[in-house]
DNA sequence: GGGTATTTGTACGTATGTATG
DNA sequence: TCATACATACGTACAAATACC
């Protein structure tokens, strides 16, 4: 038992830390393997002799180092190892067909969908910036990537309004931007540049992707340009760090990955 | 004022949640602007008549989402818009002479230095997958990457120790992996793949990093191998997510970033 | 340098709402 | 329908870090 007075030495000794650091390593130990449930709050607060929130405190830890999943009215859960995709990164950087992402869920799953979540007027300085177009112009598509009811990513286009008018309207279920540029305006997409960086989840992708607010996220940006290396779209797509890692490979064939 | 009650319509419209959605409106706003500093808690309590631990999950979920910057004693501040650091990706893979971090962050600070945390075997099954070799060879080596007092990036580096020996007790203040290698060892290094992905933070990247508990962070991980192709070490880097980004360019000169 | 007030951090208790099975 | 389990919210108290005189 633990319990009581706060005891000395801060911060990294507090009483929720310490417990959080107890349940990590009972999960390590397979005590409760991925899947299964842990004990209740109520049943830990008298084990470990401390008070709701104290419990709470270091269940929530534990949520955010994605060690455990907490469902309301069920109960905690050690969390799944997940299954990462390697979404291989073309280092030349030819046309696009489809993207590198839908190319590597393809060559896992088949029914791959890119669904418009909506689309409007969206005067992004940052976009603006990165696509030489005064703001005005710009219009921001939401797409979903996803297969048989799960989805994958998140992903936001800017995109010209006046050179592609009506493109979220004429979406084909199935579709995928780089495919709708070309069926319906004949553009050929190639990458002028992509960048691969990380954020917390949100509002928007904890509703689409699951997760928790402020859980890591992989974020890939990056513009796409035609064969007149004049800037199309530029997109920010996210993918929850569990899901997904972005692969360059060079040389050598001794890794196993 | 909110108080009291829940209000129905749980989980998006809880009375925390509406707190902080108000309080981020009020920052986009430009009431506060970053670095300045927000009301004190006892205030904020007061100004929507909330318990201190309702307002402080409120603050929690800014903190989470990077918007605001809590530090004890002091008060909660907004969130100084972050200078990110592009790293280039060399889409090649040449030979490594400085690491590409130690590149990008020179050309901005000039007195980039790697220092060794620490080394230990870690007989790391993962490690041992990448490199084609015997868990037991293998040696850990943790590194800062920092300028200044400030630190940038975390490494763990796991390497043969049986080809390395007393790879970390050589180490020279200013050095890098592969500059130590090529110096001492005369091993030329390429790299083999490279990945980006992401992750939250735990506590040995908290304390060299700050941030706080499962902020995320950019993980480049990776293989570099000597010109013979046999694999030297496997990388795993983590920089916070508001610092840095991994850049690839392919082609076009119109984006600006 | 030292003492004090301010501000956030941790921890206790209690009550009630909402989701799950 | 009902019991169980987690979610939200109130209150209080004291510890630790910081700021200021």
């Amino acid at each position: 038992m633990i319990r009581g007075v706060p005891q000395r030495g801060y911060g990294r000794n507090s009483v929720f830390r310490t417990i959080a650091s107890r349940l990590q390593d009972r999960i390590n130990a397979g005590e409760w393997m991925p899947g299964q449930r842990l004990p209740t709050e109520v049943a830990l607060m008298a084990e470990y002799g401390v008070g709701r929130l104290t419990l709470r405190e270091a269940l929530a830890h534990l949520r955010q180092l994605g060690v455990i999943e907490v469902r309301q009215g069920s109960g905690s859960y050690v969390a799944d190892p997940p299954a990462v995709l390697e979404i291989q990164v073309d280092p030349q950087g030819q046309s696009i067909d489809e993207g590198s992402v839908h190319a590597s869920i393809k060559s896992v799953v088949n029914d791959v969908v890119e669904h418009v979540l909506g689309w409007s007027a969206d005067p992004s300085a940052l976009a603006a910036g990165h696509l030489g177009m005064p703001p005005e112009r710009l219009v921001r598509l939401d797409t979903l990537v996803g297969s048989g009811g799960d989805t994958f990513a998140v992903s936001s286009y800017w995109v010209d309004g006046a050179r592609f008018p009506d493109l979220a309207q004429g979406w084909i279920g199935g579709a995928t931007m780089s495919g709708e540029l070309r069926r319906r305006f004949g553009v050929t997409l190639f990458y002028s540049w992509r960048a691969f960086s990380a954020a917390a989840a949100g509002d928007i992708e904890v509703a689409h992707l699951g997760g928790y607010l402020g859980a890591p996220l992989i974020v890939r940006d990056g513009v796409s340009v035609d064969p007149d290396d004049v800037p199309v779209y530029y997109v920010r797509r996210r993918i929850r760090a569990e899901r997904a890692s972005y692969v360059v490979h060079y040389r050598g064939r001794h890794a196993e990955h």
